[in-house]
DNA sequence: ACAATATGTCAATAACTGCTCACATATAGG
DNA sequence: CCTATATGTGAGCAGTTATTGACATATTGT
């Protein structure tokens, strides 16, 4: 039960915040921690910047420098972790969970948060 | 930003313990509460069964009562509110996540906590 | 060099989480 | 009925986390 990378990942992602956060990104290329930071009015600047350490320790974004802006980006195979446990505990009913992943990508459903709203 | 079902889906998975819980129930078809908590030297009866409380709260886990035992099973499509969130943020790389799940289960890897290891 | 902009970091605090211990509940067996 | 078994619940404490406000760092423009 070592604090290992996926540890982190998970963590990361218990918190809504910081997945609000990732799914703004991912609806843009880059985005500079500012705007970020924009979107979030009930949250203060730092919180979000403290955010954005803990999503870029956990390898979730990237961060990319340009003069006195930072620019966060989503990192491409991240998911690892996430889908090695997924598919340990889910073995069984693996095939289901493939063809939910095709599915949803072949709907193209709107990008964002869609998350709270389908399980309900 | 409300705490939703996802929300308990994603910080029931938070927890490390959690995890190999789910992982355990998961390498059987049903096992009592007993012999889940037998599994873990360095932790109390007591701290389990508040675990599986908040794994079965978040529908992750499924409880049926047999006279005095209550026997824990993984519920079988949960994941929902997760490859929700994966999909709507990983798009891109949606087509690999997709074959990702499916070359794991193809593998027929040891179906327990390989997640540690995987992302070294 | 100076001021403004973009962002991170640190200390302090409030809220939350996990753990244990003692107790409650329910069922089974004599 | 009474005792043992299987398990959950609640109070309390310790450790962790999220948020803020003040300060630090870096970069750009004048």
């Amino acid at each position: 039960m070592t604090t290992s990378e996926s540890d982190a990942i998970f963590s990361a992602l218990a918190d809504p915040t910081r997945r609000a956060i990732l799914s703004l990104i991912g609806e843009h290329e880059e985005l500079p921690a500012g705007e970020i930071a924009a979107h979030f009015d009930s949250l203060g600047r730092t919180a979000v910047s403290s955010h954005l350490r803990i999503l870029r320790l956990a390898g979730l974004v990237a961060e990319r420098r340009d003069g006195r802006f930072r620019h966060y980006s989503v990192t491409p195979t991240p998911a690892d972790a996430v889908v090695a446990f997924l598919t340990s505990v889910y073995q069984n009913s693996l095939e289901q969970l493939a063809s939910a992943v095709q599915d949803a990508s072949a709907a193209g459903d709107t990008p964002l948060d869609r998350t709270e709203e389908r399980s309900a």
